[in-house]
DNA sequence: ATACTTGCAAAAGATTTGCCGCATG
DNA sequence: CATGCGGCAAATCTTTTGCAAGTAT
């Protein structure tokens, strides 16, 4: 896995920053959220997660601005929406190289995981069908071994 | 590819009787056209879709009922409901081995693959990280080459 | 006969949007 | 100062559900 708290490691609001978007407080807050999914690989929050904590910081910031900065931030390649089977969409920083997640079924506990293997034999399955592939999601659902 | 029409395959139908779900003339519409994701592999309706469908057989058919028939289908174990990216879940005829998909950014078109290669890889990654595998998806977001 | 099903419309849950005052660059 | 942003509430979209009436076994 990845170091991701390599010096060079850019934090997610200079990302913003570099892509031009205006940092208001509010997006301050919700990108400082964001950015905790960088230290904790297992924390993929929903925006009412994200809602929920962004008011004990201030509490008038609105859902609906968490709606439009997730979906803003997604547009700018800084975050990743999921969607895991549960119904409400997951966001967590995007990170350099791609990972699958592992859900455990009982505990609902996401596990991020890289193997060169897949990724490879993924874009082998594309090509032999006539296509090139530009995203993909593996998502294994388990159970813990016992 | 398994071979779908073989003489051994059980219809849809028969396999809501064996399961004791009640027939109505509702369920059979719907059943019947979940019948035709067997043939054409890359036909995976939505709801909407079906209810389309459905109306034009029998017109009072509602889709509140082309919901809890799905639903009830898929507890059984008769089809499957996929949430590609896109919004709504789509539904295809459960199939005895398991396959994946690879999806048309473009056209939308979707196509179905087993490869088992990647089959045993699920299994030994997730094995690696201490779990045993129960559901698992796998989706090739792709663009024809050229 | 009895329990299950259906249609309808209302409800629910997630997400988006119009409007208008306000903050940012 | 001009443009974009945020809060609120209403709207939208998919899916679910309560209820009363109808139907399969």
């Amino acid at each position: 896995m990845l170091n991701k708290t390599s010096p060079f490691a850019v934090n997610l609001e200079q990302k913003c920053i570099n892509k031009g978007l205006r940092l208001t407080d509010q997006r301050k807050v919700i990108v400082k959220l964001l950015e905790e999914t960088i230290a904790d690989t297992k924390f993929h929050p929903d925006v009412d997660e994200l809602h929920k904590r962004a008011i004990t910081i201030d509490k008038k910031i609105s859902i609906a601005t968490v709606y439009r900065t997730v979906k803003l931030l997604e547009e700018a390649n800084i975050i990743d929406k999921h969607e895991f089977k549960a119904g409400k969409s997951r966001y967590e920083a995007v990170t350099e190289t791609h990972h699958d997640h592992l859900i455990d079924v009982n505990s609902g506990e996401i596990i991020e995981f890289v193997d060169e293997e897949i990724e490879k034999l993924k874009i082998k399955i594309a090509s032999r069908l006539g296509f090139d592939l530009v995203d993909h999601r593996l998502e294994l659902y388990c159970k813990k071994k016992k």
